[in-house]
DNA sequence: GCAGTAATTAATCAAGTGTATAATTTCAGA
DNA sequence: TCTGAAATTATACACTTGATTAATTACTGC
């Protein structure tokens, strides 16, 4: 009996291949099926070499989780590009509600992370500062935006603008990505880039694509 | 050494009060915290007498999600009142975003259960029709208010227009319960009113309170 | 090429899980 | 009051879990 081959690789590539073993996981198998032993299978490496990277899995799942809110947000700000106010935002509304940022896995992944916050005092402070993370952004936009048109609002109607609109985005990218309606990608950017028009009263049809 | 004293329960009570249990176990402990032992003691039972009531735990939690997802619509609902369409639109939008509805274990629950959604093919059915539920519910009313401010609308319209208002409504009622933001109920409900009024082009000034 | 060190494996442990079943108790009906 | 049946408890089992540790392997620096 021989034992299996191995070979070393640095504490960034176990660390990295490690929580996206522990992200595939809870995708297919929801958290409950993350275990040490799937996580290590999915990773090619034993059970026990977890410990060495990570202190316990609780360690090991918080770390999943803010890198997953942490690419996902950046994900979405990409999608914002270097032009104008208004087609930043509309380019970061675009990437919100469409792939890979809007899509079934990405959203599961997000469900089963969400369900532990109120339980779990360190998922809590990663959910709080993605949050605010993807807020801040919102709210930054939208107030260059506003500015571009010529309507500079206090910082108070722009704060009440960019929580109906994070509320608007995050409904409509689980409606989107949970819900077994099937939307067309074309109808839902427009929809969301509509309806945001609509809210912050100006004008985004140049930006339908 | 003697054994502790029971009292026999109707079936309808006994399960009640396991599915009770079981909401109270995840909101406080999470998904993974709502073990067989922990339910039975939080419903003043033993472990084994649950699997007379439900085949095995998997049907408990199932039963545990539906009830959940029809009490929180049935709450939302109930905010309608009887009057104009407008009214009962408006009483369905504060009831989304004031408590009971909108609370932090309320929302706690509905995540971790939404967090099982993609790999738990019986949990999909029920987060299917309750979602179809909730929708068709806003569908109901948005057609019947633009109907009542002499604007019908066609389906497909109306349509669009719950499933952006749907989208509003669970992002604020997320937003609002998880959020550390300090949300007075007052404005909670001014904006989400202002908001969908804008959104649906009708005036909703009459219902701010 | 070789030794030493650090990474990785393999094997094991105690605790907790869902489930099964037999022993007990409650209670309705005669 | 008493008996039979149904509900409930108590106990145990097989399995999985996260964690621990010693043995082995791969690689680095000399």
């Amino acid at each position: 009996m021989t034992r299996r081959t191995f070979h070393r690789e640095s504490e960034a590539v176990r660390q990295h291949d490690l929580i996206a073993a522990t992200l595939d996981s809870v995708a297919e198998l929801g958290l409950a099926g993350a275990t040490v032993r799937e996580v290590a299978n999915r990773a090619g490496v034993t059970p026990g070499l977890i410990r060495r990277y990570f202190d316990n899995k609780e360690r090991l799942v918080a770390a999943a989780y803010k890198t997953f809110i942490s690419d996902l947000i950046a994900t979405a700000a990409a999608g914002c590009g270097t032009g104008s106010a208004r087609s930043r935002l509309a380019g970061l509304i675009r990437a919100s509600v469409t792939q890979p940022v809007a899509d079934g896995r990405t959203v599961s992944i997000w469900a089963a992370f969400i369900g532990t916050v109120n339980s779990d005092p360190v998922m809590a402070d990663v959910h709080r500062d993605g949050y605010q993370a993807f807020r801040d952004l919102i709210e930054q936009l939208v107030a260059e935006c506003l500015e571009e048109c010529g309507r500079p609002a206090p910082s108070q109607t722009v704060r009440r603008h960019a929580i109906v609109l994070n509320a608007l985005l995050d409904g409509l990218w689980i409606e989107i990505s949970m819900g077994g309606d099937d939307f067309s990608s074309l109808d839902v950017v427009r929809i969301a880039l509509d309806s945001t028009a609509t809210l912050l009263g100006i004008d985004l049809a140049d930006y339908r694509e």
